[in-house]
DNA sequence: CATTGTTGACTGACTATCCAGTCAGGGGGC
DNA sequence: GCCCCCTGACTGGATAGTCAGTCAACAATG
C-alpha cells in the first residue's frame, strides 16, 4: 500500500472518530505510523488532503458499485437503494456515511469541496437517469418516466435516508423509509405486468 | 427583544457565515452587540448554547408551518415541501438550511444535538402522517397508503433535495428533484379521480 | 430625600491549550 | 553525492473558558 492510500485510510478513521469538526491534522497523523509533517509533505493544506479525500470516497463508492452493472434495471436500483441508505456490509455500516455527511455540510463554505460535490452529484444522477432508460427500453419501465426527473427525486429520497440513517442513529426509521421509498417512488416505475414481488432492497 | 434572543439571532449569523465547523464563540459574539464574555455568562458552554439554539429552529420551523393547518390534505404536503427544499421568502433562501446541515452533521458525535435531532425527526414525520390520515378520511387519498410509511420516504425526499440545494449552490438540481416528488411521490397518494391540477409546490 | 447594600447584566484582560504549517536535518537507495 | 521520504522541534495565531471588577437598577434603611 503506498503512503497516499495509508493517508486516505487514516483520514477516513480520523473522520469517523472525530467528525469533521473536530478533525485535526495531527488527529489524521495518529491514525497511521507515521508522522503529521509528512501529511504537509504529501498535500499543500489540510483542505487539500480533504479534496483529495472527497475523490477518494467518489471512486470507491462507484467501483464498489460497479461490480453488477449487467444485472436487471429494478434490481440494481433496490440494490443502489440498500448500498446508498444501509451501506456496504464490508465496512463499519454507518461509518462512511458519517464522513461523507460532515463533509457535505462543509462544502457550502468550500468552493474546492463543492465543486467535488457537484461532480459526484451529477455523475450519480446520470447512473440513474441511465438505469431508468435501460429499464424503459427492455419493457419493464412505464415509458412515461422521465428519467431526469426520477434521478433527482429519487436520489434526494436515498440520500436523505442515508443522512436520517447516520444522524439519528439507532432511533432512525431507516426500515420504514426504505420500504417507503419501495412501495412510493420504486413501484410507480413499473410497468403494467411487472411486480417487485421477489425482489428486495 | 432579550438577550437570550439576541443571542439566538447572533448564532444564526455566525453559523450561517461560518459554518458549523468554523463556528467559533467569537464569531458569534462579533455578530451582536455585547461582549464574548456575555455568553458564558447565559450558557455553561458552547454545547449547551448549541443545543439551545437548535431547539430555537425548531420552534421557529413549526410556527412558520402551523400558519395553515386547515387548507387541504395535498395544498399542505406541497406547502411542507415548497418550505423544507426552498425555504421561506421571509429569510434568506438557504441560510436556514445551511445553518441546519452544519448541526445535523455533528449530531452523530454530540449526544445532545443527537437527542434534539430525534425529537425533531419524530415531530415532523408525524405531523405528515397526520395530513396523510386527513387526506385518505376526506377520500383524497387512496385508502391502502400506509401514512407513516409514506411519511418516512416523504421526510426523506424533501430533506434530501434541501441537502442537495444547500450543498450544491447554484449548481443544484432544484426545479427537476421537486418536479420529481410531486410526479412520483405525491401524485401516487391521489385516490381515483383526484388530480394536481391547479396545484403548485 | 439621601445613603447604603444587593443583585444581575455585562466587560476586558488573561490563560492554558491546541491548531496548521515551517524548517533544518536524518537516512536510505540509486 | 544526490534525491526522495520522512521526522521532531518549533512558531504564531486562534480558541474556549475564567475571573476580577464595573455599572445601573432597585430596595431597604435612616
Amino acid at each position: 500500500m503506498t503512503t497516499d492510500d495509508e493517508i486516505m485510510e487514516a483520514t477516513f478513521a480520523a473522520l469517523c472518530k472525530h467528525g469533521y469538526a473536530d478533525l485535526t491534522m495531527q488527529s489524521i497523523a495518529d491514525e497511521f505510523e507515521k508522522s503529521k509533517s509528512l501529511l504537509h509533505y504529501h498535500y499543500d493544506s489540510k483542505e487539500d488532503l480533504i479534496v483529495s479525500f472527497m475523490e477518494h470516497l467518489l471512486e470507491n463508492f462507484l467501483e464498489e458499485f460497479d461490480e453488477d452493472s449487467d444485472a436487471e434495471p429494478m434490481d440494481q436500483l433496490l440494490r443502489m437503494t440498500e448500498i446508498v441508505v444501509e451501506g456496504d456490509d464490508s465496512e463499519g455500516p454507518d461509518d462512511v456515511h458519517m464522513a461523507l455527511l460532515g463533509l457535505r455540510a462543509q462544502a457550502p463554505y468550500d468552493e474546492a469541496l463543492r465543486a467535488q460535490q457537484v461532480r459526484n452529484d451529477r455523475h450519480i444522477r446520470e447512473l440513474i437517469a441511465d438505469i431508468v432508460r435501460d429499464g424503459i427500453e427492455q419493457g419493464q419501465f412505464r415509458d412515461d418516466v422521465d428519467p431526469e426527473r426520477f434521478a433527482a427525486a429519487f436520489r434526494s429520497a436515498i440520500e436523505g435516508a442515508q443522512s436520517h440513517d447516520v444522524i439519528l442513529g439507532a432511533d432512525a426509521p431507516t426500515e420504514t423509509a426504505l420500504a417507503g421509498i419501495e412501495e412510493h417512488l420504486l413501484r410507480g416505475l413499473l410497468a403494467d405486468g411487472e411486480t417487485l414481488e421477489g425482489r428486495t432492497a
